[in-house]
DNA sequence: GTGGTCTAGACCACT
DNA sequence: GTGGTCTAGACCACA
C-alpha cells in the first residue's frame, strides 16, 4: 500500500494519515471505498494496532473517513474540498522559509527550482 | 526581539530556533553579529536557560551560528562552507510535505507552481 | 557494556558518545540492533537520563543511529546515504591534530606514514 | 604569526599553545629565541590578555618555555624529547577510530589514503 | 561575563 | 513501555 520510514522524525501516526490522505486525493482510494481494517493494516505495515487506531481517528475527525461500527471504515464522499484559505497562507510561509534557507544554505537559484519542479511533479497525477 | 506561543504544539526551543533562523534569514541578524547570551534571552523570555542553550545548540548544528565559550555566539556567513548536503535533504523534506499538503487543500498543480515560482522569485538576487 | 571514567576531562555524555561509536564501529552493536532505553542505560551508568539522552541525540546526529519515538533507539546501517560532508570534514580535523601531535612527540614523518598504512590497512575489507 | 580559528571548538588558549609547539617544533622558534610579550600577542591575535597568559602557562608546564620574570618568554633547550611511548598509543588509537569512523562513513580506503597523505604532507617540512 | 555540563524530578505524546 | 521537553538550581572552564 505504501511505506513507512521509521527514521524520520515525523511520528508513524502522521505518516499513516499523511499517506491514506494522499491515496484518497489522488483517488486511489475513492469515495465510499472500505479502508483496510485496523488489524489488517497492522499487520502489513508491522505497526502497533493503536497507532493504526490513532491515524483512522485522526483522519476521521479531518472529514477524510467515517466508521460505521462493526463494519469498518469507509472514505468520505468529497465534499469539504473548499479551499482553506488560512491554511494556505500557513503552509505557503513555510515554504517560503524553506526556499529562503535554501539559498542560505549556497544552492543556486537554478538548482531550487529544479528540485522544486520534481517535488511538484511527484504523483504529480492529481490533475 | 520575537514571542513565544507557549499555547503552540511545537515545542519552546523549536520556536526560538524558527524564530532565530527567520532573523537570520531576513538579515535582521547580519553575519557574525552577537546573539542575546544564554542567560539574557533566557530572561527576556521568561524561560529555562538550559532551553535557550538547546535552542542554541540546535542552530551550531544547523549551521546558522557557530559558539565561542566565553564570548558568546554569533551568526555565521551564510554558505561560507560546503552545501550541508544532510540539512538540504532535510529541508527538501519539508518542502515535499509543504507542496503535498497544498495539493491537500485543492490547489490544482497550475496555481502551486505559479506560487513556487513567486517564492523563488523573491529577493532573487541572492543568486 | 563499558565505563565511565568520572575522573575524566571529557565529559561524561562525549564519553558515552565514544563508547557507542566504538561498539558500532566494532559491529558488537550490528546495524539495525536496538541500544539500551534511555532509562536503562542511565540505571547501569548510574548517570542521570537527560545526560544518556543527550548522547543519543548527539549520535543521532552523527548518523549512527536513529530515533523512533516511543520504540527506541536504533543503530543505522553505515553509508546508506550520501557521505556527510560535514562529518566527513569534522574527523579530518580530529585526524589533522593526531598526526601534528604525533610530530610533536617526536616521530618522523617515515615513520607516521608507515603507521597510517597500518591503520588504513585494518578490516581494510570493508572497501 | 599564525591564526586562530574561532568557530572551531577548540578553546582559543588551546590553539594557542598548538601552534606555538608547532613554531618550536618545527624550529621557526628556535632555543632561547624570545617569545612575543604578553600584550604584544594580545594586541596581534586580538585576544584578551588573560587567554595568553594561560598558553604561556600551560606551555611552560609541558616543558617548551621557560619564564624569567622581567624579562620574558623564552623556548627551552631541546631535551625533552624522548618519544612519550604511552603518549604515542593514545594518539595511535585516536587515528585509527577516526580512519574507522571515515570508512563507515562511505569513503574508500583510497580517498581516504589520499586524505592522510595530504594531512601528512603539511607544514611536512619538520624532517 | 560567557557557554557547557549535570542532577533531580515533573509532565507529555507516541507505541 | 519508549523518547522528548522543561524547570530549578548547581558547578565548572574559558575570556
Amino acid at each position: 500500500m505504501f511505506q513507512l520510514d521509521l527514521k524520520s522524525r515525523t511520528s508513524i501516526y502522521e505518516q499513516i494519515v499523511d499517506n491514506i490522505k494522499e491515496l484518497i486525493l489522488a483517488d486511489v482510494l475513492p469515495a465510499e471505498s472500505k479502508l483496510p481494517s485496523v488489524r489488517e493494516l497492522s499487520k502489513v505495515l508491522t505497526v502497533n494496532p493503536n497507532t493504526i487506531q490513532k491515524a483512522y481517528r485522526e483522519l476521521e475527525y479531518q472529514g477524510f473517513v467515517y466508521t460505521v461500527a462493526g463494519l469498518g471504515t469507509f472514505v468520505s464522499a468529497a465534499a469539504e474540498k473548499e479551499v482553506d484559505a488560512k491554511r494556505v497562507s500557513e503552509v505557503t510561509e513555510e515554504l517560503r522559509r524553506g526556499i529562503r534557507e535554501l539559498k542560505f544554505l549556497g544552492m543556486t537559484q537554478e538548482r531550487i527550482s529544479v528540485l522544486l519542479n520534481e517535488l511538484l511533479g511527484e504523483r504529480g497525477d492529481l490533475r
